[in-house]
DNA sequence: ATGGCGTATAACATACGA
C-alpha cells in the first residue's frame, strides 16, 4: 500500500497536475495540503472521477488539508487540536490495515516566518499543542503515521545552504528541538531511517531556478510510530510532479507499506 | 537587505508562503 503526502499548493489551481499524478502513480491515499479553499468549492467529483474519495477540512485562501483515498477509512476528525487562530491545518483517520488499525494523520504545521512576529509564536505554540495531542493518542493506540508538511528541516544536510537558514522558522534550533521532541514520543523519521544520507528535498521554491539548481530543502515528512516501523517497506521521493508545468513548490513523499 | 514567483481575494494591490 502506498499512502502519499502532497502539499499541492491549491488544489483548484493544480487539479489537471493531481489528476495526472494520481492516474500515472495510483497511490492508495493521498495525504493534500494548502488546497486553500473551503470544503464547498473543494473539486470532489473530479477527484472521485479518478477512484478516490476526498475528505476535506477547508479554508479560504489559505492553508486547509485533505485525505484522498481509493479504500475505507474511517473515524475522520478535524477538531483534533485547539487552534487559537482557527486554521485547517489537520485531519486524522483510522485505517484498517494487516488486523491494525493506524491512525493516520494529516498535517501541515505553521510556517513560522519572519521569526519575530506572532507568526512564530503561534508555530511553536501549535507544536506544542500537536506533542501534547499525540502524547494522548499514543496511549489510546501506538500505531500511528504522521505526514504532511512539517515546515521543519530537521538537520543541516536537509537544505541547500543551512547556514542562511540558522536564523529562519524552518531550520531555528529551538524548532529542530521540538521535531526531535516528536520523534523522542516513539517515532520515526521514515526517509532518514531508510536512508541515511541520501539527499531527499521535497521543497524547491519558484524563485531564482531554486528547482534548476537544486536548491531544495526536505520538509515533507512521514513519522512512523516505532509499533509500525517494520511495515515500512520503502520511501520515495517522487519529483515527477515538481517538473511540469504549472507545479506546486512541493512535490510527493511516497510511503509504502508491507 | 532585497526581491525574486505563484496563488488567492467582495481584489486591480496586498497578504501569504518557505
Amino acid at each position: 500500500m502506498i499512502v502519499s503526502s502532497w502539499n499541492v499548493n491549491s488544489v483548484r489551481a493544480r487539479l489537471e497536475n493531481i489528476k495526472d499524478y494520481l492516474k500515472k502513480f495510483s497511490p492508495d491515499i493521498v495525504l493534500i495540503q494548502e488546497i486553500k479553499t473551503e470544503d464547498k468549492t473543494y473539486p470532489y467529483d473530479e477527484i472521485k472521477s479518478l477512484g478516490y474519495e476526498s475528505y476535506v477540512f477547508g479554508q479560504k485562501s489559505y492553508n486547509g488539508v485533505a485525505i484522498l483515498s481509493k479504500g475505507k477509512v474511517n473515524n475522520i476528525k478535524n477538531d483534533i487540536i485547539k487552534d487559537k487562530n482557527k486554521q485547517s491545518r489537520i485531519i486524522s483517520s483510522e485505517l484498517n490495515y494487516k488486523k491494525k488499525i493506524i491512525h493516520l494523520i494529516n498535517v501541515y504545521i505553521p510556517n513560522g516566518n519572519p521569526v519575530d512576529t506572532d507568526k512564530y509564536t503561534y508555530k511553536k505554540n501549535w507544536l506544542d499543542s500537536f506533542i501534547k495531542l499525540l502524547k494522548l493518542s499514543l496511549k489510546k493506540n501506538q500505531n500511528i503515521i504522521i505526514g504532511g508538511d512539517f515546515n521543519v528541516i530537521p538537520a543541516a544536510e536537509d537544505v541547500y545552504n543551512y547556514k542562511s537558514f540558522e536564523n529562519d522558522a524552518l531550520y531555528r534550533l529551538e524548532i529542530r528541538k521540538k521535531f526531535r521532541e516528536i520523534l523522542n514520543l516513539g517515532f520515526n523519521d521514515a526517509y532518514r531511517y531508510l536512508y541515511p544520507d541520501i539527499e531527499g528535498y521535497t521543497f524547491w521554491d519558484y524563485m531564482r531556478g531554486a528547482w534548476q539548481k537544486n536548491n531544495g530543502m526536505r520538509i515533507d515528512h512521514f513519522l512512523v510510530s516505532n509499533s509500525l516501523i517494520k511495515n515500512v517497506k520503502d520511501i520515495k521521493i517522487n519529483k515527477y510532479p515538481r517538473g511540469k508545468e504549472k507545479p506546486s513548490d512541493h512535490t510527493p513523499i511516497e510511503l509504502e507499506l508491507i
